[in-house]
DNA sequence: AGTGCATATCTAATCGATTAGATGCGAGAA
DNA sequence: TTCTCGCATCTAATCGATTAGATATGCACT
């Protein structure tokens, strides 16, 4: 026996005043109410529980507090971190968030990108992996601004890390301990983000050996029982993605490969997840809170440039560093 | 230079009907349209790219297509694999989903219910860990349906897996591993689901040691370090969930002790992660897909009763299972 | 008293889609 | 021919909040 919510006509009567008035009330609206007025008015919210019904406030004033984010792969951390700081960034400026998983396929990425539109959102962050759609377009053809996180299309307003200068760290470090054929695992389709890491681990290491897998666990996992069952394992190797290396490491452990002895690895995401694995991942830390902030900064031109931030190096176990206690990880 | 979204009326104007007939042609409306002038609007609108505004859609017929999914940690992949699963589902209904973290926050739970009603969501979908605020109350003074997930106050609907009969055969299975001194590690403030899982071990093994830490991966990372030494680190261990779990095996890792042979360790979850961790998590597998499924049925009145699924064990390498080759884990 | 002006409030149009009730038209029945 | 259905459309009210323009009230000053 739920009652009708209360509307503003409803506190409108009770405090006996018109809807100008109520509203002027609670939006401290274009015009000023007298003290007086504004307390009845409040008063008589307060008793009916009024609460503004945004959808109509939506459809006058043409904004609904909502923004849309769409991911590549909810399931992969790395993304799944990225949706949580761009939600909290668009909570801070009272933006409710839609999201939506589109599963590394560019339709569903299309499709869920119109949905939104259709939804009136007052803005779109896209997380792309490595071929984005021309999702942009639609968005700036209905009016809605749109940016891109961790990767974009040329044009457009992209959030990214400095993926270059990041692998360019993870090569250094592992010649440091040592290494010489340094090989590099990338994903099945390499033209964002990851193929800037490729060709960078292309230029450092000319000529050493390319591997390739999905961007699963299951897939780095099976690839690494693969090699190792082939004896053509390397000894040292950054792969593209955490959720490769985790996999590598889930791999080398069920053959009884030693990390970081045998295989020395370092990850390029830096994941959370990347500092409690057995062991933990030396990685390249993308500034994934930065990336989120810096995007929903530029759905609203509160940010000039798009500056790229730096991906730091955080040496822990797996590329052969910290025999000693690491209790001090982050 | 966007020009302004066309409108219902626009399209009726260029198709030189009434807003009506439009309207009935939309949505296959109450009312039939002449085959020719169905052809005419269709015309029309296609070619002014007319998109119907859900938010006047909203503001007229009350529902909005949107639902609201409260997730207790969104960090934790257990959480996120079942937000998944839930968004899928509403999607399959043809449901938006708006979706908020709470963070383990009562405040932030009901903050962020208040937030989602406001937006006039058609339903709640409510994740809980531990402690379960008097949410439903709220949403019912709305007239919004809400459902609980994984954890819910007893009068309300919920969508949750049989916990006692997981831990039962978890402490079978080391049983039959050889061991007897089983211990448990609980979360922080067990009075949910892993309260349930945690008399369920009670009544299973008596007076075995009990063990309590934080929900994350850190927290159970550094308490396995301290236990290990000082040299009391059980046997064989059951953790309530996942991140548990994997905190263990890196705390273990980095003391230099053996799992399974030192530790033989299962866990309750069954996220996907468990199944590249090293070693390999041996679980019980929470029917998340089914849960959230569930769940969503129960928003719509689909399904009648409840009915609790079961949680299967899934044998891995961590318990001691399985010392040849695995490969064929799922 | 009359005029001017500022302040407080009210009236009513508006956003875009939905839909009940009114209207128009032609075919068939009387 | 006239009346009656039935179908296809149109007209206009409605959802709830916003806000520009109109109106009312009170005070100051000549």
């Amino acid at each position: 026996m739920r009652k009708r919510p209360s509307t503003l006509a409803d506190v409108a009567r009770r405090a006996g005043t018109s809807t100008a008035v109520v509203s002027y009330v609670m939006n401290n609206g274009p015009r000023p109410v007298a003290a007086a007025t504004r307390e009845r008015v409040l008063a008589a919210a307060a008793e009916l529980g009024y609460r503004p019904n945004r959808i109509a406030r939506a459809l006058r004033s043409r904004t609904t507090g909502v923004a849309g984010l769409v991911l590549a792969d909810a399931s992969n951390p790395y993304f799944g971190a990225l949706a949580r700081h761009v939600e909290r960034a668009l909570e801070r400026r009272d933006l409710l968030t839609l999201i939506g998983n589109a599963g590394y396929s560019a339709q569903r990425q299309r499709h869920l990108v119109e949905r939104f539109l259709a939804a009136q959102v007052d803005g779109l962050v896209i997380v792309s992996a490595d071929s984005v759609g021309d999702v942009a377009e639609v968005a700036e053809a209905a009016g809605v601004p749109a940016v891109y996180v961790h990767n974009g299309p040329p044009g457009a307003p992209v959030a990214a890390a400095d993926n270059q200068d990041a692998v360019r760290e993870a090569v250094a470090h592992l010649r440091g301990h040592g290494h010489r054929h340094i090989a590099f695992l990338t994903g099945p389709d390499d033209e964002g983000p990851v193929g800037v890491r490729r060709a960078a681990w292309h230029a450092a290491v000319p000529g050493a050996e390319l591997l390739r897998s999905d961007y699963s666990r299951a897939a780095a996992d099976a690839l690494t029982r693969h090699l190792a069952d082939a004896g053509t394992l390397p000894h040292a190797l950054v792969t593209a993605t955490d959720e490769q290396a985790i996999g590598v490491l889930s791999g080398a452990w069920a053959r009884g490969l030693a990390v970081p002895d045998r295989l020395a690895v370092i990850s390029l995401d830096g994941t959370p997840e990347s500092a409690h694995t057995a062991p933990a991942l030396t990685v390249t830390e993308q500034p994934l809170q930065a990336m989120a902030e810096q995007a929903v900064a530029l759905l609203f031109d509160e940010a000039a440039a798009p500056l790229a931030t730096r991906a730091a190096l955080i040496p822990r176990r797996s590329c052969g560093c910290g025999g000693g206690d690491l209790d001090l990880l982050s």
